[in-house]
RNA sequence: AGGCGCGUAGCUCAGUUGGUUAGAGCGCUACCUUGACAUGGUAGAGGUCGUUGGUUCGAUUCCAAUCGCGCCUACCA
């Protein structure tokens, strides 16, 4: 092995040798109890991989591989989204390149360019995914526009449509006018910027005087339909009914009474009503519009000023002058400005207020939404949803965090139908025909319609020219993907999935509908679980977005990156180029360097550790760094197992062994670190499983066994038995780490493991407990770690992707062991802290006394000696006769043991005293504070008798050492 | 406005039925290139657990109030 641990050339080729050899796929051969199934939050078709994603995939694959290894037979279904707006965007810019629009091209062109611009360019993230090490199934990889797919969607347009569920509506929606399409809710980002809020006159069309109404959007005034007051308002109670003058317009509107929308304490308490325009006035108006007043208003009050580009419209033929001329053709923002100058110029604009108002932009345009009246079709939400909110409710479905279910619920309980249709080309094409009269005939496909109402070949038809909401497919996904509407082997094995893992972004685009849509077609939930995690976020906390230049490409942070690509990267393609120098500004200062190459499993591990509870992941390079040197800890670690293994007798072939004290200990800490990892992943808690594994790893089996494994194999009074348990402990230990971590860090694990695990022979049934084995408790005798059958391992198809997730025994928990141990480390740490804070050379031998021993102190000296005089460095080591306080030394203390290093020539007597006194202080601390619980007769009344008890055995101890160390200072002192 | 969440070491965070000297990583200090690893070893410094009350024998933990921060939803024309 290569001294320094080099992710570069192990982790591409390892994926590469498990996706040929087909590891992903779920095996038949699985011996588990039960099958187990995530589906891969659908990534775009257009995106790359960002840290949340990242963040995401390397926690499913965790559990994925967990429960492969636990014998299960599992799925990870890949697969990508359509993702109609972005994917139309991304094309139509390359086409405008060219010179052309996409009208150009006509509708089947455009979209034959699309599949071609899939085919080359629609997998970066699907390359990326791989890099990440997740154990998708490619083979079965699926796209929401794939026939399979589409079959699905129009399958649940129709069956929605037939029960009613499926509606075509004249409505006001999201209107993206630079876009042209319709976009749902989720789809707009409202952000407050600073506005104005114009406060205009109205005249009373009696001549008693005017109204003054304020608006952020005074355009709109044109297509305004009323003046809405609250009846109690006393000031305005009695011109109900009256009509006032509609400026330039020459149009009279009434004065309505409005309890619902008008706050009578706010601004003037008057407000224009615009209901083609805005989405509250809409609903005022729905309220209102069968008083003759409104209804008798143009179109019924509801009238549109605006094209699909929210300019100002011409008037239709039979329309007269109800939108003056003159702002005819205006874009909204110049009519806004002609508005406001006319209405100055006639003395009816009171004032302008600066005003921050919530303005919605869409989320892929950045242009500023408008309310727009038109034809669209529409899910009822309420029926659907109703039983997906029980499905939560009776627990059924299961958030964690469980707290998310409120916000489920908060979004569920006050649903509103969801507009399906966007006025784009790239999606699901609607399955609606119409004929020349305006009928609609909705079917799977035109030939069933023309069948089903018995429609000639040469009647006309024609399919609507709208497209779905990219939701509406994903919400399918859970059951699309396995072949639904076909009743297939993999539905039947894999539905319901076992757990989705998402952000808590999309709560309400995605996981609702899939519940929805799960429940109505399925007739059962599409998951149990739901585990929400949190947003990564750069070291500052900083959300990472492309516009604030802080974000980080996963990729980067595996190969590593020089500080000028990584300049151009964040800085190119910006959508404020002005922001460029600030952006390379903060990246200079926060990357002086670049970014160091840290490797897949270092980047795994970290994500890991910082999936806790919380919502913000807060992402460092430095940790990631901190993580990257665990794997070189491990593999260096592993260097010295292969160099004290290979080629040697481990007891392959089960011969004769004697397990140590350490050898024992390490198995037994082996078995409670299983337990403890298993326990966290079953829990989703990813960052005590992280916290586990790099604590056995490197604070017991690197600083502690490998320690004390080398004056075992060193000496040469060890007996063969004691060598050969000692490597066979090395081995098996190791090659069992490599397994508990192999979910969270697959290509280190792997790397080992392949040469490891031969010496480890972890193969055979009759492997257990048939050691013949001298000395030692039974419970060491045992074997490292074996569960389940592993499968027959061949020189070339092996892996430990399906080897079995180590189950810990607590048969070989050996507490003996556990207190031995613990001891010669107390030992071993007293001796090195006077070392430590003597100044003495960690080297340097010394010798070292015993006194107040007791039986049990002096066994385990005897068994231990050998370790002692390696790890503690001791020159000799004397046991006092009971009484004998020894020459004036040093001390530590083991229990009651004291530990005495003599001073002459070696030790400072002040720096002693100052020692002891430091030591003497926290004692009394400890029995200060235990004294005054126990003099609490409440304490001692009420408190559970174990916890008392425990103070009592505290004080005692203290006080104990307390004595010794103040004999120790008095002598000292005294010379 | 409503909802949710967070304030613990210089930084990032653990701390799940209230009871050890409140832990870890990074950073910091001193010493050590010893034979797996300087991407290392050894020893160490550093915290009135946001604030104030309450419940309790006992509160970082439970309750209330308060301050600060973040997110989501709904927004006032």
């Amino acid at each position: 092995m290569e001294k320094t641990y080099d992710p570069k050339n192990l982790e591409q080729r390892w994926y590469q040798t498990w996706e040929e050899r087909g590891y992903f796929t779920p095996s038949d051969e699985a011996d588990g109890s039960s099958s187990y199934c995530i589906m891969i939050p659908p990534p775009n078709v257009t995106g790359s991989l960002h840290m949340g994603h990242a963040f995401q995939d390397t926690i499913m694959d965790a559990l994925i591989r967990f429960h492969r290894m636990r014998g299960d037979k599992t799925l990870w279904q890949a697969g990508s989204d359509h993702a109609g707006i972005a994917t139309q965007m991304v094309v139509e810019r390359l086409v405008n390149a060219e010179g052309k629009t996409r009208h150009d091209y006509g509708r089947e062109k455009f979209i034959d360019k699309i599949w071609d611009w899939k085919e080359k360019s629609g997998n970066t993230i699907t390359r990326q995914l791989r890099r990440m090490g997740s154990s998708l199934d490619w083979e079965h990889e699926r796209f929401t526009m794939d026939d399979g797919l589409s079959d699905a969607v129009r399958e649940v347009f129709v069956r929605l449509y037939e029960e009613g569920l499926i509606y075509r509506g004249k409505r006001l929606v999201n209107w993206d006018p630079v876009l042209h399409t319709a976009v749902s809710d989720l789809e707009v980002l409202s952000e407050e910027e600073n506005g104005s809020m114009w406060h205009m006159r109205y005249p009373l069309s009696n001549g008693q005087g005017h109204m003054v109404v304020a608006t952020t959007r005074p355009e709109t005034m044109l297509g305004d339909c009323a003046v809405a007051v609250n009846p109690s308002d006393e000031r305005y109670k009695h011109m109900i009914g009256e009509l006032l003058e509609l400026p330039l317009t020459g149009r009279k509107i009434p004065i309505i009474a409005d309890e619902e929308h008008v706050d009578p304490k706010f601004g003037t308490g008057c407000v224009k009503i615009t209901p083609a325009h805005d989405f509250n006035d809409y609903h005022v108006w729905q309220r209102h519009r069968d008083e003759v007043s409104v209804s008798e208003q143009r179109h019924g009050g509801l009238i549109n000023i605006f094209t699909v580009d929210a300019v100002i419209r011409d008037n239709e033929p039979e329309e007269g002058e109800l939108i003056p001329a003159k702002y005819i053709g205006m874009d909204r923002y110049d009519a806004r400005k002609q508005i406001v100058a006319d209405l100055e110029q006639l003395g009816l604009l009171e004032k302008i207020d600066d005003h921050k108002l919530m303005v919605p932009r869409g989320d892929r345009s950045g242009s500023v939404i408008e309310p727009f009246l038109t034809d669209q079709w529409y899910v009822k939400a309420g029926p659907l949803a109703k039983p997906a909110i029980e499905a939560v409710e009776s627990g059924k479905i299961k958030f964690v965090p469980d707290n998310w279910k409120n916000t489920y619920f908060e979004w569920m309980r006050n649903i509103e139908d969801w507009c399906i249709s966007r006025q784009i080309w790239w999606g699901h094409r609607i399955p609606a025909w119409y004929d020349s009269e305006g009928n609609v005939y909705v079917g799977r496909s035109e030939k069933e319609v023309r069948e089903k109402h018995n429609l000639d070949a040469d009647y006309a038809l024609s399919q609507d020219e709208d497209v779905l909401d990219t939701w509406f497919s994903s919400a399918l996904w859970p059951f699309s993907t396995l072949g639904w509407p076909q009743d297939t082997e993999r539905l039947k094995a894999f539905y319901p999935t076992s757990v989705l893992v998402t952000g808590f972004d999309i709560i309400f685009f995605w996981v609702a509908r899939m519940i929805m849509m799960g429940i109505k077609f399925m007739d059962d939930v599409p998951f149990h679980e739901v585990y929400i995690h949190g947003l990564v976020r750069d070291s500052e906390g900083q959300k990472m977005s492309k516009s604030k230049g802080n974000v980080l490409d996963p990729i980067d942070l595996i190969d590593g990156i020089d500080l000028e690509p990584l300049v151009t990267k964040r800085t190119t393609g910006l959508m404020q180029p002005k922001d460029a120098p600030k952006i390379e500004k903060q990246t200079r200062k926060e990357f002086p360097t670049g970014i160091p190459a840290l490797g897949t499993d270092a980047l795994r591990f970290t994500f890991a550790a910082l999936a806790s509870t919380g919502r913000d992941i807060v992402l460092s390079t430095s940790r990631i760094e901190g993580y990257r040197n665990f794997c070189n800890k491990l593999w260096n670690a592993a260097r010295y197992v292969l160099m004290n293994t290979e080629d040697q007798d481990c007891g392959q072939d089960n011969s004769k062994i004697e397990l140590s004290v350490a050898d024992r200990w390490i198995i037994s800490r082996l078995q409670q670190t299983e337990t403890k990892v298993t326990e966290a992943i079953e829990g989703y808690r990813f960052d005590h499983a992280a916290q586990a594994i790099y604590e056995f790893t490197w604070n017991e089996y690197c600083d502690w066994y490998l320690e004390l494994s080398k004056p075992v194999l060193m000496s040469k009074e060890s007996s063969t038995e004691q060598k050969r348990g000692t490597r066979r402990t090395l081995v098996r230990v190791l090659e069992t780490l490599l397994r508990l971590t192999h979910p969270i860090m697959p290509f280190i694990t792997e790397e080992i493991w392949q040469r490891v695990a031969p010496l480890a022979d972890a193969t055979g049934d009759d492997a257990h407990g048939s050691a013949s084995v001298a000395g030692g408790t039974t419970a060491g005798m045992q074997e490292v770690e074996q569960s389940r059958k592993p499968e027959p391992r061949t020189p070339e198809a092996t892996t430990i992707m399906t080897q079995p997730y180590p189950v810990a025994d607590a048969a070989k928990i050996d507490a003996e062991a556990i207190q031995e141990m613990e001891w010669v480390m107390q030992f071993i740490l007293g001796v090195r802290r006077i070392k430590g804070e003597m100044n003495i050379a960690p080297g340097k031998q010394i010798p070292v006394l015993l006194g107040n021993t007791s039986q049990t102190d002096v066994g385990y000296f005897q068994n231990n000696r050998h370790y002692l005089d390696f790890l503690a460095r001791t020159e000799s080591v004397e046991i006092l006769a009971p009484g004998d306080d020894g020459p004036e030394s040093a001390t530590a203390l083991v229990g009651e043991m004291k530990l005495l290093i003599p001073l002459s020539g070696l030790i400072d007597k002040d720096a002693e005293l100052e020692r002891l006194n430091k030591e003497m202080s926290r004692l009394k601390q400890d029995m200060e504070r235990a004294e005054k619980k126990l003099s609490n007769k409440g304490f001692t009344d009420k408190a559970p008798e174990a916890v008392v008890q425990k103070e009592r055995d505290k004080m005692e101890e203290a006080a104990l050492a307390l004595k010794q160390l103040e004999q120790q200072a008095a002598r000292i002192s005294d010379l």
